[in-house]
DNA sequence: CACCGACCTGTACATCTGTACACCAATGGC
DNA sequence: GCCATTGGTGTACAGATGTACAGGTCGGTG
């Protein structure tokens, strides 16, 4: 039986990793049973943020999406059952990701560092070789305004990035290198040309110093 | 510099343009002459920012702009051959609409005042009383990531912007003004709670203290 | 072994979309 | 007065789209 008005899903909408990572560990050798295919809602998703990063979210179909996934369109309608809520998966996958990435990029923080000077590199990576992650990143920001069930996912990932910002230095800094962050990133995306390392780092020099 | 404009016109592809323009250039006395509807061009466009304001840009349909301006559907793809093309006057004119109120906003600054504490005003303006205005203004920004021939449109609003913040300073602190003007509002249109005014101030004096 | 209930898929359909284009209307030149 | 030319519009059409849903498959359970 389908339930009928799941959340989004008919999976918890979290907490699938464990799920399936039983099931995988029980049926490992050839296909997969009971559920033949484990992660296929988390490789649409996937799948989604792909076809955003390529043609904007404008363009985001179900046929779409199920095309970048090598699954059939009866499967995307299946784990998404609105194109809303596919987006809504996409926009979190692509949070959870890059607030991953960036606890492991202060994981190898230095600590006798100079924090501007690594904010300086950060922006500059998120520019240069994710910048196609940074282009989706934003496409999925925006495209939560007009859903205000998303609202929270975009506000939870600019607080992620305050705090993370926040443990070297104190709350109300924390605040403002994340803003100037995102206002580097928003301004560096539509230039094919970078910004000067030296420019970026001395802003966020000159917001340490107060 | 803006150059071209005759792209987008109703007429590029025929071949009476030559005709036309003599006709227009001999009769220019009589102004507007022949049209009935001289700015229904600009009223439509502005009537796609308005449905990009209320729906998104991933609803903008030729459609929903006919209905929003009160004019027929004819009407719209006789000025506006694709949907692209209705995009990027729509662009370009929150762009020239924004830049404008920004130039006023400039003139009328009180040259004793502190500059933080007009940013920060101004901050808030667009988060609080402009705050669709600056949604759509996002939206468009971002739509133009996936169209090539927009992205010098966004550029320039940026150049723009700092530039008009460096007449106050030097070029590269107008910059950075510029990058944390546009941070706050990027993280501010998604909350509903503005910031704090005296953050704000804050953060840009500190920019400013550098 | 039979059966049940999940996972999964192919297809159908109503709807919406962009766009073309054949039409009216007025206006300025003769 | 007439008429060619251009502004303006209603409609038609092919294609794409979201979504429902009837089946199909297969492991688990009794």
């Amino acid at each position: 039986m389908k339930d009928p008005e799941a959340v989004t899903t008919p999976d918890a909408t979290t907490s699938d990793v464990a799920a399936s990572a039983a099931k995988q560990a029980r049926s490992n050798g050839a296909r997969a049973a009971g559920q033949r295919d484990p992660d296929r809602r988390q490789r649409i998703a996937r799948a989604a943020i792909e076809v955003v990063a390529e043609v904007g979210v404008e363009k985001l179909t179900h046929r779409r999406v199920a095309a970048a996934a090598g699954v059939p369109l009866g499967s995307t309608t299946y784990y998404f059952k609105t194109l809303d809520d596919l987006l809504a998966s996409a926009l979190r996958q692509a949070a959870d990701d890059d607030v991953e990435h960036l606890r492991t990029w202060a994981a190898g923080l230095d600590a006798g560092g100079e924090l501007a000077e690594a904010l300086a590199e950060l922006v500059l990576h998120y520019l240069g070789p994710a910048r196609a992650q940074t282009v989706v990143e934003h496409q999925l920001y925006i495209a939560a305004l007009h859903r205000p069930a998303l609202q929270h996912v975009s506000q939870e990932w600019d607080t992620a990035l305050a705090d993370l910002f926040a443990g070297y230095t104190d709350a109300e800094t924390g605040r403002a290198l994340s803003v100037l962050f995102c206002g580097w990133q928003l301004q560096g995306i539509v230039r094919e040309q970078l910004p000067e390392r030296r420019e970026v780092e001395a802003s966020f020099r000159r917001l340490l110093a107060g």
